[in-house]
DNA sequence: CGATTGCTTGATACCTCTCAACCCAGGTGG
DNA sequence: CCACCTGGGTTGAGAGGTATCAAGCAATCG
């Protein structure tokens, strides 16, 4: 999915981490230090919740739902970065302006919180500086890995490696709920939707997959998905 | 080209910049401060100067040369991360090991520093910290529009994106001296070679551009390039 | 219901890849 | 001096993967 911010909250501390990797944030914490007003809004499916350009005095987390970050060529043609669900943090940035479009993959509620804040202690608190520059280098991983993907992959490749990065936040490990479209899968993986759909059929019909309904997908044979990538 | 951590150094500094970019930083200062030990370090063509997943104990800084950073299939497929040029710093990691490799794309000259002098020096002062994300937001916003171009663009839109990428370095603006193979521009930008090469033929052929030699590109008609994008 | 949205499937086109030959410049050594 | 080799680049013919265009299906919703 997207980079998260958050997801080191849940993780024990590394023991002999580097010296730029210290102790989490979030941005409830901030909350508490009263510095940045989280206000709660909800976007319907396909609604923008910033463009690209527009001034980043914002960023959010999502609460719930899915969100997407973009960007467009002028002839509508479109490629998704990232999804970011449940606890992901989303349209942090160091210029003056969003890099990326954002907008809700699915019915969305995310959490806002003025940037101003956060400038501001980041300005006396080297500590949050250094979860900053931590977060923005796991976007920038995610990133090049995303790039990897999209130059030198063929379509099975593309969504084998989706529908494993997904599983991974299942519980099962081996369950994949959509709640974005095959538009959306198809955008971010840099192939059409029909290519898409093809794919996953032809994955189904080699048994490597089971659609129990088009966004209910059970991943059934692991180590072949796994095979496709390296 | 890629990232440049040192670029910022010769730019007036923005008059209304935001709070998380701040005062440009440099290698060279921390040299003066005696923390970070600069070795000169010569790397011949092709020569590995990391590997992805070595642990990032250093990072590097081109004197002259070119260098690349990339990633690598288990079958040999290349997806090339950036090029870096003179004065371009690369090799900068939050975690423990490279996510990238590093390699000379012509013969090459960098110097290299430290991290732990930096990390020290992150840990006490906001002010490195703030640099270090702006660095990395640098790096990520060229990610982004690396994916766009790999995922979303024709074969001629990636050849004319690259051209008016690297002209951009040149004194005139429209002269391009590769100092990189075919190969490695087509790694760049997810093509072979052939479809690189048939592709400067193309635009040759329409006059857009002029090859004075492989490796010398004239831009003719900036416009009609441009025009490919958007 | 009819309309819409999301998805699948088929036929065909086309862009890029693959495989192969060839060219050119530079270096080497007989 | 030249034959030879090598590395880098170009070009051609054909194959193949993905896109495009189009039709049809299922579920949802007014």
């Amino acid at each position: 999915m997207s980079t998260r911010l958050s997801a080191a909250i849940h993780e024990p501390f590394p023991p002999a981490a580097a010296l730029l990797m210290l102790t989490p944030w979030s941005p409830h914490q901030a909350d508490h230090a009263g510095r940045l007003a989280g206000a709660l809004l909800h976007f319907d499916q396909d609604r923008e919740i910033y463009c690209e350009g527009d001034e980043a005095g914002t960023f959010f987390k999502v609460v719930s739902g899915v969100a997407r970050t973009c960007k467009f060529l002028s002839d509508g043609r479109r490629q998704i970065d990232a999804f970011h669900v449940t606890g992901d943090v989303f349209g942090v940035e160091a210029g003056p302006s969003y890099s990326l479009s954002a907008e809700a993959a699915c019915d969305c509620t995310v959490t806002s919180y003025r940037r101003r804040g956060i400038d501001a202690s980041a300005f006396h608190d080297a500590g949050l500086s250094r979860q900053l520059f931590a977060y923005a280098m796991q976007s920038l991983a995610r990133a090049q890995d995303h790039a990897l993907l999209l130059g030198r992959k063929s379509a099975v490749e593309k969504v084998a490696a989706f529908l494993l990065d997904w599983a991974k936040n299942s519980p099962s490990g081996q369950d994949v709920t959509l709640a974005i479209t095959r538009q959306d899968v198809a955008d971010y993986l840099g192939l059409t939707i029909e290519t898409v759909s093809r794919t996953l059929s032809h994955l189904e019909r080699q048994a490597l997959i089971a659609l129990s309904s088009p966004r209910q997908i059970r991943l059934r044979d692991l180590a072949a998905l796994r095979g496709f990538n390296a």
